[in-house]
DNA sequence: CGCACGATTGATTAGGGTCAATAATGGTGG
DNA sequence: CCACCATTATTGACCCTAATCAATCGTGCG
């Protein structure tokens, strides 16, 4: 399944809002966003695209992108075109399932996000999104220790959680001051998740949504 | 498919969080909320649930329900088993085509809803729930010349646009002095729904994601 | 009639936004 | 190796949107 070998380099959009889904693309490595714009170029990363992921199997059976997604850092990529999906869907119910599994774990995901836009504070917003980054990038292998690379810039972290790069970056000394996390030279440390987690009111349970049986 | 009918109250939870999916429910009449608390009792309604469409397919492949759904009406639906879905989405490929095209659509509404969250201003919030309602109810036969009801109290949208009950009514004010929307007696009605969508920076695009061919 | 809940108003406060400047960082070409 | 430039990160001052607190007013209902 895994022909057509694609590399990106950091911020450039795979594919824009209000683009036909012509393929479907998995990510091999790096960090991508998927993200929305206003007319007046106000911007909403309303979620994260981590190794292991699919890009566009999320607008597959729609006509056009509700979204756009640009890469972060450097990505690898693979690119399996709409026919060749359809087939592989078709000839394998498990695969399709899986699929469909992906999707409903994303959809919760982004419940999830909803509510820390537009409950949680500042603090715990920055808080709660580290604790969902370490605990999706475990499964593939990218938490080192109780330590991850941080390859992203404050403005990418502020369009995530809805606020100003200013204040972004005053969280984050907040959070740095009382020993939540360690984060410098592009390496997020936590030392002690569970204490982060109390902090940003972290629900233990929405990712944990293995499937049934 | 409409066997298994069933009535609800208004303010009921149908299905809580960390709650096994044994069944789904398709919705025949009532509006319901997609809910989901924090541990002090904050509240975010991360989206509404209207007559045909699903409630549960959205956690079925997944263990347990990662959110509440609740009546803000009273609701009739009807019920249909785990094990006769496996076997009616088994025998019927469109059909489970179908579901997964639910559970995309609502994946871009969720998305949509996290810009709302995070970027727009409460005026902006609130105009852009209301021309979503318009525009999901509209299908179903819900609007009837520039009217639809409005079943849900103040604190249900303010739990839906992240704010306050009390600014959520001045929004409500300042959206009836602008002649935007009337509002009274359980009526929403929009004269100039296009004016309406300019003040919400209303996105024309997201919620027409027909299916493809 | 009294009660509970929902809607509305006023006053005050606080959490974050905005603006503007400055300091690091990192990549590039000479 | 270094000067230069463009991002990115950080800081300070000030402002504004929306939250909070606390009444008050309706209104449907048993």
């Amino acid at each position: 399944m895994l022909e057509g070998m694609q590399r990106a380099g950091a911020g450039e959009d795979l594919i824009s809002e209000g683009d036909p889904v012509d393929s479907v693309r998995i990510v091999l490595s790096g960090w991508l966003s998927r993200y929305k714009t206003l007319e007046d170029g106000r911007r909403q990363i309303v979620n994260f695209v981590f190794p292991g992921e699919t890009c566009d199997a999320h607008a597959f059976l729609l006509s056009v992108m509700d979204h756009s997604i640009a890469t972060m850092t450097p990505v690898v990529y693979s690119e399996i075109k709409r026919a060749r999906f359809e087939s592989l869907l078709a000839s394998d119910r498990s695969l399709a399932e899986a699929f469909w599994c992906e999707t409903l774990v994303n959809n919760a995901i982004q419940r999830e996000w909803a509510i820390n836009l537009g409950r949680r504070t500042a603090l715990e917003r920055v808080a709660h999104l580290f604790c969902e980054i370490f605990e999706r990038l475990r499964p593939v292998g990218l938490i080192e220790g109780n330590s991850c690379i941080m390859p992203v810039t404050q403005m990418d972290l502020a369009d995530a959680t809805g606020l100003s790069v200013v204040h972004l970056n005053r969280t984050l000394q907040e959070l740095r001051a009382t020993g939540l996390i360690a984060l410098r030279e592009r390496t997020l440390t936590i030392s002690d998740l569970s204490a982060l987690k109390d902090a940003a009111l972290y629900s233990p349970s929405y990712l944990q949504l293995y499937r049934r049986g």
